[in-house]
Formats: C-alpha cells, structure tokens, sequence
DNA sequence: GTGAAAGCGCTAACAC
DNA sequence: GTGTTAGCGCTTTCAC
C-alpha cells in the first residue's frame, strides 16, 4: 500500500481534487455537509497531504530549523524541549542541525536551508562565529532568524539572552562576600557575547570592591575537556593560586571538580565554586554546587514564539530587540 | 533578493535546465566543460535548488525523522548526537520529534510524518506504548524504521539495544557481592521491554543467590519527580527497608539522593545504589555514583547506520536483527 | 551531449 | 459552493 494522492481520494468521493484542497484548509467557500464528507474520506483512506507538493506550492514548508552548537548539555537540550514543544503545538517541524563550535559547519548548514526548506531558523551562533555574512544570506532570502543566548549583537532582529553581564557580577559579589580575594573567572570563546559580558560583569564588580588588577584572572579554556585539565591543573598549582572560581560554561564543572580532587584542593574551604549550569545534579553534587542558572526552557520557548508570532502575520522583519530572561543564582555548599 | 530558480540560472548560462539538474546530480551525459560552467554559475548566483521541489519530483526527500521521549536526558541527548554526527556527513536532515512518553502524540507524530516528509525514522518508543499500529502505519508507506533502546519487539526491522538484561544481572550481582541482603529495582514502564529485561536480570541474579522472594522488591515508579519522592520516602522508611538500589532510569539519581540527604540515610553506609545513567556528573556526585553506563552516541551512530545504509540501496526491508552494544558497569563510591 | 516536455501532488485564481 | 486549470521548481524520459 502506498500513498494515496489526493486526486485518487477525488475520485473515490466524487468531488473535485479543489474542494479536497479547500475543505481540509477550512475555506469558508465549502460548505459543511461537503467538508464533512471529505474528513469522513480522508480519514477512511488515511489521506495525509504531500507536504512537499504544499510547500513547493505555498511557498512556506510549515518547519524551521533550529541550529545550536551542541545538544548533550543541559541548556541546550532544556532550549530545546522549550523550543520543540510550542512547534508541535503550532503543527511546525523541527529541523535540528549541530555545529560544534564550528564556524565552518555553521555557514555549511545555513546554507543548506536558505532555500525553502524552512521558513525560519533558532539560532545560537558557535564560538567561533565573528561574522555574520551567513546569516545575511539567509535574511536576503527572507528567511527570519530569532537567536537566543548566543546572539550576533550586528543582526537586527530578536535575541532572546538572559542577563550575563548582572548575573556574573551578582556571582562574583557573592565569592567576595564569601571573603575570596582572589577569583579567576574561566572563559571560553573570544568571540561570544555572552562570554564577554560575563567577564565584565565580573571585573565591574572587582573593580568595585577594589581588587588590586594582579587579582584579576581570566583563564581562556577551550572545548576539549583534557586541555581544560592542564590549564586548571596549572592555574591551582601556583604559589597564588585563586580561592574562588567562576565558570562560564557548565562542561568546565566536571573538570574543576576533578583537578580539586586530585590536587587535593576542598572546596568551598580552599576553592569556592560557582558555575553557570543548568545541571539538575548541582544539589547532589559533592559538594552541592551554586549555579547561576539559566532559563533555558523558557527561552527557547519565548525565541520560539517570537518567530512563529513573526511567520504566522508573514512579518518577516522582526523588530530589533533583546529579550533579558534573568538567571537565577542558586548558593549551594560550593560557595560555603 | 529572492530565490534564483533553475530556469533563471539556465537563462543566465544559456543552457537548458534539463543540463544544469544533470550537471549538479552528476550524470555522465554531460561534459566535463559544461558541468564546470554550471558549477561556476551555481557558485556566481548562488544558487540552491529547492528542496520541495527535488523532493516532490524524486519521491525522497533526503530527511530523517528521530523520534524520542526525551531530549534533556543525557541517554538521549548523546544518541542524538551520534545520529546527527551521521545524517550531517551524509547530507542528511534530521526532524526531531518528542513524544514526552505519550502514547497519544507518538500516533500523532508519526502520522504526520507518513507521507513524504521523511525518507526514514529511528525511534526510541515511549514509555506508554504497547501496541505497534501506527508503526505498522509508517511500513505501509514503505517508510523503514530502526528503533534504538526502546524497541517494539514485534516489529520485524533493526533493533539497535544495549544488553540490559546482563547488565542488570551484573549490577545486581555486584551489589550482592558488595553484602547487599535486601536490593530493590527501580522500575518505570511496564510496557517497555528495556525495563522488562532488566528486571528479569535483576530478579535472575537475586534467584542465583537464593535471595529469598520476600527481599524481592520491585518498585514502580513514574515520569514525575514529586511522586517518585514520595514513593521512595515510603520505601526507605520502611522498618524492613532495602540496603541496595538499582534505579533503572538516570533521572531518579536527583530523587534517590534527595531522600537519602532527607531521611539522613548514607550511602553507600546504609544504602548502595547503582543508576542506569550516562550522566557526566557521576564521577563527582556525593558520593562518586556507580552507573551502568550506556554506548548512547555509538547507539545512535549504528541505529542512523543501518538507517542510512538500507535508504541508499533503496532495500527498504530491513532485516529483522538485533544489534547490542553492550553497557558498562563503572564502580564508583555508592556501592562501596 | 544537450534540450523539450511531461508530470510529481498540491493550491489558488478564476469560471461557472 | 464546487470544478477547471495553470503552475510551484524540479527530475526524467525521450528526441535529436
């Protein structure tokens, strides 16, 4: 048994392959007995319309793409959920497409679906993304884009953050009051946004507390979690080694626990440890660990609604603005 | 700027668009010389051919379809990884569809995915589901399947699993082995044959042991955090209360744990526990967590394997098979 | 080796 | 309120 078209489901109702067409649309023109008779039918021949045909005729695909460096981390997965479940409840498919950090894959898959596979894209750019020549390809064909946590500041549209800059400073306030003196903030990409205002978040409020600069310690860490152990290694052998840290990303909490262990470094007594995670075992970590935590399940969902409020009024600008979901910190043993 | 569309670009070069769609698919009735100039306008007008169309025509529309429970999990998560690392090699596309463990938006989904939209689904079943109809659905389409860890038994096709069984043995043989008398399984889904097999490895290794059938405790748990608190509250304060655990999904680790810090049980003192788990975490959990650990990323490449393999022969009969890569059982503190 | 033309399954404009 | 028909952008015979 094969698909059956809907000019096959014409003929078995005597009606014409239009009003098979208009009355599953609910046109206004069918009347209601007809309308009727075609959902008896199309439901007793299990009739599903071609979406390719629809597309290729309508010129809109009814999927978007979302497209995210990486999945197995829990924000991007909760952004993900977010985002997956106002698609199914608005009948949009979900194209999902990973970049890895890199810029190259990331201009490779943006070019892919530029061409009417999608009507719209999710987006949190890679940490190597610095230009945004890809993505103007893709508005110059009308395809809006909405970003959320790692947005590209140059494109006008929607960006869906959370308030990196505040929460890194409330982190960092929060060790100082725990009494560190000396706090390395652990960052990752150069380029990202998100990373920069974390990082001036935290200098701000050093500054502020009259941190002397030889204090102020910003570690660049990569994507590979065995690099990441040497550079911690080094930065807690050292004769001044900090008494406080601030991940910028969650991936670096498993490797900040494990140099401690080794090197035999208690936290919170020697080291006090914060993270921005969205890790649901923070509270049964050893110790518990404080987090800033991000929404991330409300925005992917608030990202997603602005692009389907955008496609569903066929307003394909969208309105130049940022959303600020705020983090929450969550003081657990670590900081103790 | 709109799309340019193969009649455009074929006025540009003064070819035919019958010879610019052979030139990019290859065929060998075009020169070297001609397939060099499409190339070259392709590049010059940036042109994309339109999906929609191509698939409409083709009747493939070059496009997956994963269909999980779950996507903030790190089973599912790195299994998603492992397929999209493939489908992107390939030139694949990959729609994700999430069934939250409902039985009811399973049928939905895969009934809006039947006709044209995918070319191929790997599914891991929801926990509710225990009758095949609407896969049975998909196959008369001549859309193949594979499913991966949570497999419908009946359906003759790829079945990618771990070994859950064995695994469950050795874990319960480990926790025997340890001095546990009294050792409860954790259970979520009757329906699902993962869990099914586990128990049964569960329940072999306690038989072996001549544990008598008192001490067999198998606890039925759900999808909700509160409840299964309140579940495992009742079990842990009971007077004959169980010194072993297996919790047969990652997410009642948080839960076991909880309890545990609640009622002030120690672990692994008064209580051992082993997880089902792929969770990064476990290393630094408090205590360091013992885990069956599943192949999750090498469960999704051999799944998008198999899937792949079959859609480019066209065989859209996949032998009826079942490939286990096996679990590991990786000894931490809480069964010390 | 290249081009003309039919047609994939649908929607929308228009006719009745 | 329903039907006829053109055509979305591509691929694939079939001529030449």
């Amino acid at each position: 048994m094969g698909d059956i078209t809907i000019k096959e489901l014409a003929q078995k109702l005597n009606v014409s392959i239009a009003t098979i067409s208009k009355a599953l649309n609910d046109s206004h023109e069918i009347s209601a007995a007809t309308k009727e008779k075609v959902l008896a039918g199309v439901r007793k021949y299990n009739y599903t319309p071609n979406p390719n045909a629809s597309s290729l005729r309508k010129k809109r695909s009814n999927t978007i793409a979302i497209v995210i460096p990486e999945v197995a981390d829990s924000f991007f997965s909760q952004a993900l959920k977010g985002i997956e479940s106002i698609a199914q409840n608005l009948g949009y498919h979900v194209l999902i497409y990973l970049t890895y950090e890199s810029f190259y894959k990331e201009r490779l898959i943006l070019n892919d679906i530029k061409n009417g596979r999608v009507d719209g894209v999710l987006m949190s750019i890679s940490s190597e993304t610095s230009n945004s020549l890809h993505i103007k390809a893709l508005r110059d064909r009308n395809i809006p884009i909405v970003f959320f946590d790692r947005v590209m500041e140059e494109t006008e549209t929607a960006k869906v953050v959370t308030d990196d800059y505040q929460s890194s400073y409330k982190a960092t306030q929060h060790l100082l009051e725990r009494g560190c003196q000396h706090i390395a903030y652990l960052s990752t990409s150069k380029h990202l946004m998100i990373s920069n205002e974390r990082k001036d978040g935290y200098l701000q409020a050093l500054k502020e507390h009259h941190i002397k600069a030889s204090k102020h310690t910003v570690v660049q860490c990569s994507n590979h979690a065995e690099y990441n152990f040497t550079v911690l290694q080094k930065l807690l052998q050292q004769e001044d080694r900090p008494d406080g840290i601030i991940a910028s990303i969650e991936r670096l909490t498993s490797t900040i626990y494990l140099v401690c262990k080794e090197l035999g470094i208690a936290i919170p007594g020697q080291l006090k440890v914060i993270t921005f995670s969205n890790l649901d075992t923070a509270p049964i970590l050893s110790p518990s660990l404080t987090t800033v935590s991000q929404p991330a399940f409300e925005m992917g969902r608030t990202a997603a609604s602005i692009l389907f409020k955008a496609l569903q009024k066929k307003k394909l600008n969208i309105k130049n603005e940022k959303i600020v979901i705020p983090s929450v910190l969550v003081k657990r043993e670590s900081t103790n």
